[in-house]
DNA sequence: CTGTTAGCGCCTTCAC
DNA sequence: GTGAAGGCGCTAACAG
């Protein structure tokens, strides 16, 4: 369990800063009570022209800088939005962060940003952390289901992204990793090969959970029956990765086409094709689940289904929107991965067939 | 001007939430005063082991999540550090947040992220928003002086990052864009070749007029008059960006080597090179400042210096700490950025010269 | 060891 | 149209 916050030390000794300028200031320089002088400011209520003149001009001589704190002490809540994130460093959550940030600014909230490293713990830290500052609502790519949980319990609206933990008690905007994951294999099906291999971490667990499902719908919808080495785990480890990928491309059976999950393994695969001298697409297709910009810029160019990552953030934003502003039944939103097809792949030419057949007629004619 | 922030209206009407569980809340089912419920659960100042257990049970039992905005205004300061960067999705500026935002995590500080999409009126806004919630310092990747200008007036301290726009009013951590852009400059040169070309959005203007420099440099220690096309602005738009590229390359009289000033431009070269068929370092040898993930995957690789991003982050964060625990003259630190070789860069064979000087002999032996 | 008191900066009735 | 008063939730002196 994650320490409580509060039990939390104060992360440095900080010497009290001169105290800033305050409405007080404003008011006294402007000759008026605080009252008055928060009324011309916000605009709310009523102050004689002459007067709001006279306030405003002071707070601009004083760089007068009203105290959030204060007013969301007041308010109860905050113009102010957590965004929970796995990996900033990951092009995918940086996008993500990009949409939602675009959306928010708009509205006027302020993003409080937390990278909690795919830690369920620090992301635990992280939704605590958020709710003492009484954000207005969250936004989370989930790792786990206790950050959720612990949020909407708190009556705070909550989007989960990407990944769902609480569906039925939050909304969710999500990839439709299923129909992503059958439009690359359909392709690779299409061009003639029987010999595909998808790489994938594991299967058990969120996103690839899908992609999975939709590799194997494909195959079960083409009416194919999948080799044995149709699906290869290799785990998390970068290191795993690389070994397991460096083993099945340089085995003499390797498949003739390539099913890299996410782009993480699919740049293992390149990697190791490259290293092994493998030609692309001619010793081998390749798809990877998730578009990243080398993809478009090595020759070939990888095919792919591309995630619309902003779009993602961005629409889970709208949604938190509406949410804060009426709540509802929670929903699940999906967005469609668009299929791109690079030079990657290629349809499948029977070289063994082939050859073996042309020894023969050669044998024959002998 | 900026709207000034004390007229925003409230982004939405929101009604007030149902309160949440308060210090009182806690105190009354503890049996015991919000003064002893306050010490036993921030351990500072005594409280009984009976009263402190009693208090500590009834914090779980109710779910009780302090509200930081009261404590912010007491203490006059939030636990809060903002972070201005300009543009998320160029992994730059996602790793720079990255790095930053792991070295203040351990502190304990949360983050308040603004994408400023490099707009000086954004930055402004942004400032403002942190100087509102009382952050205790700012990190920011400047695009003008006046946000910069705007926080440390207040007295909050300010680290800029990447760019320097307040010399000596506060620290900075930069690149060494100079050295790095001159170690690109001088491998070109030693490899032979002398007609090179930078291809540079302008330089009158921050990092891209230190990597100017840097060039300029290399060719006047090396003695060597710069050919007529040393340089190539192309502005910023990306239509603009691809035409000069396409220009410059598709002449007949193209330059042997050119250097992109970063991985914008980078890209566009990279783009029309295999656009025009060039042979990558055969035709054309190619060098770019700022390693991008792609730089690495393509064949060849591209020659370039490396910016230590997440390190810049760090760096900064680690700087702020240590200014909002004692001021101090500011400081300006610069960090390395290593030269990586790859394969886009050949030494230099003389084509033309060499397939005439071979013409003279066969025509003065026939 | 604990409760009382006061106040951080702002906003918002409610009288005047 | 304006000011006085009270309180948002928490903490820190200061008595007891």
């Amino acid at each position: 369990m994650v320490e409580p916050s509060h039990q939390r030390v104060s992360a440095a000794a900080i010497e009290l800063p001169p105290t800033r300028t305050t409405l007080a200031d404003v008011a006294d320089r402007a000759g008026v009570s605080r009252s008055t002088a928060s009324r011309a400011l916000t605009g709310r209520g009523y102050a004689a022209p002459a007067a709001k003149e006279r306030v405003l001009l002071a707070a601009e001589e004083l760089g007068y800088v009203p105290d959030a704190n204060a007013r969301s002490l007041k308010a109860r809540h905050a113009l102010t939005v957590g965004l929970l994130v796995s990996d900033l460093r990951n092009r995918f959550y940086a996008d993500v962060a990009a949409g939602a940030s675009s959306v928010l600014k708009e509205e006027g909230y302020t993003i409080v940003l937390v990278d909690d490293t795919g830690s369920d713990l620090e992301e635990m830290a992280a939704a605590r952390t958020v709710l003492e500052m009484r954000v207005a609502g969250v936004l989370l790519t989930p790792v786990s289901p206790a950050a959720s949980q612990l949020i909407t319990r708190n009556g705070v609206p909550l989007i989960e992204i990407d990944r769902q933990f609480c569906r039925g008690e939050c909304d969710a905007v999500l990839v439709d990793n299923v129909t992503g994951a059958r439009q690359l294999t359909e392709h690779l099906l299409g061009l003639g090969h029987r010999r595909i291999t998808m790489i994938v971490n594991e299967t058990e667990w969120t996103t690839n959970a899908g992609r999975h499902k939709g590799y194997l719908q494909a195959w079960s919808a083409a009416g194919r029956r999948m080799p044995d080495d149709a699906v290869l785990l290799c785990g998390f480890d970068e290191k795993q990765i690389e070994d397991s990928t460096a083993e099945l491309l340089s085995d003499r059976h390797r498949p003739t086409a390539v099913f890299a999950a996410n782009s993480v393994v699919a740049e293992a695969v390149w990697r190791q094709a490259a290293r092994l001298g493998l030609r692309i697409p001619e010793d081998l297709s390749f798809v990877a689940f998730d578009d990243s910009p080398w993809m478009s810029m090595v020759d070939p160019g990888v095919t792919t289904v591309a995630q619309p990552s902003v779009e993602l953030g961005a629409r889970a934003a709208r949604l938190l929107l509406n949410r804060m502003a009426k709540p509802g039944r929670p929903r699940t939103s999906r967005l469609d991965c668009p299929l791109i097809v690079r030079g990657s792949t290629a349809r499948l030419v029977r070289r063994r067939r082939a050859a073996r057949k042309a020894t023969a007629v050669a044998g024959s004619a002998r």
